[in-house]
DNA sequence: AAAAAAAATTGACTGCAGTCGAGATTTTTA
DNA sequence: TAAAAATCTCGACTGCAGTCAATTTTTTTT
């Protein structure tokens, strides 16, 4: 490696550090690019050499930092067990990942839902990979006759995505206390799998109570 | 209604109505407060103390708006259709109606599913208000023996909206046209209906084939 | 109707995100 | 290894969001 690419390696993270640390600290809005650079031992143009835009500091970190979380979990998550407890690991994992930092979870989870049309690309090759994991994990349940086969697979695993992002949302509007969010995850998913039309044309005693 | 509310009724219309038409000419980064006031002939202070922020001012507009589509759409709508029918006009209908204006819709999106702390009891009043009206279709469909009974009203409006703000985000992300929409959701929703798991414990001939 | 109180309006001001051209540093060329 | 080219660094500068104390307008009191 060039003493160029040496350099820039360090700076980069030596501007994420100061960064992380002093919107920690300080909060997002009370920590100006001035101080991160300065913090960083740089001039506040350099910050911009690295990072397109404040947000976009914020986005570095998230992804990368999710991208190991995801790896880790797909390998360490117990391919046996039913989609709805993998599901649930995976999802819960993500929940308290993303929310470790309040202010972090928000602007990273409205850039990902929402981007603007500059990240697009960008947000999408990070989403394509997230599902490339889930993927075998759904194929899987196919496969053990968990789960319908007649559904697209970026169906499935969207149908889950779709209640992650929901239950998000009621923790950032304050529907859900941290305590709610496991059982409230799990209730959703499970009345995914099992459908929300009454069970009419089966036997009756086969119905089971999943709402609390 | 004496002269001060009068006054202040019009200046509040003059001023969004001013910004509403510059951000939609210049859009949202590229219109600045003081170009919105003096098109609405005030100073620049007096905006501030109609809308907190410049967000707030793209907000009161499609609040205010989609409040008279709910209101519109839950009288107009056919109570007796299908749980999915109703729900699939209602949400054509915001989806629509929010994604007139690309930018607007984002920005209103990315507000209303993941608020800031500040704007969080403001938000839930509103989306309170949207439940409120979407409960009685609901009930309606339980009482049809359409939909399960043993499962909360709040969840079952629910798997249908966050499946909602699925489908807007893949409309942000560009995974989905314009044109896909309509069957996509229409795809989800049924889903969410039917369930996800394979029905193995019915006889096979009643499953049907949902995906395209 | 005049004085006092309350409320609304204003634009100069502050602080910060993001830009840009000049200068420093590293790499490539000769 | 010296010159030329490519890349990186910098902080002064621009433009705008949001604040605030002074002023004007309306309402209430006497």
């Amino acid at each position: 490696m060039s003493i160029r690419e040496e350099k820039k390696k360090k700076t980069k993270n030596a501007i994420l550090q100061a960064a992380i640390t002093l919107f920690t600290q300080n909060g997002y809005d009370q920590t100006s690019i001035e101080e991160i650079s300065k913090s960083a031992g740089v001039g506040k143009g350099t910050v911009y050499s690295y990072f397109q835009t404040k947000k976009d500091i914020i986005k570095g970190f998230c992804e990368y930092d999710l991208e190991q979380i995801h790896l880790e979990l797909v390998k360490n998550s117990n391919p046996d067990a039913s989609l709805l407890e993998q599901m649930l690991t995976i999802y819960m994992t993500e929940f308290k990942h993303v929310t470790r930092n309040r202010e972090f979870g928000r602007l990273f989870m409205r850039e990902s839902v929402f981007p603007d049309d500059a990240d697009v690309k960008d947000h999408c090759e990070l989403e394509d990979k997230y599902f490339q994991l889930l993927f075998p994990i759904v194929t899987r349940a196919q496969d053990r006759g968990e789960v319908r086969k007649d559904a697209e697979l970026l169906h499935i695993t969207a149908h889950f995505y779709s209640l992650y992002i929901l239950i998000m949302s009621a923790w950032y509007t304050g529907r859900l206390s941290t305590e709610e969010i496991e059982p409230a995850m799990e209730t959703l998913f499970r009345q995914a799998l099992e459908g929300l039309k009454a069970n009419t044309d089966i036997q009756p005693q086969h119905i089971e109570k999943i709402d609390e």
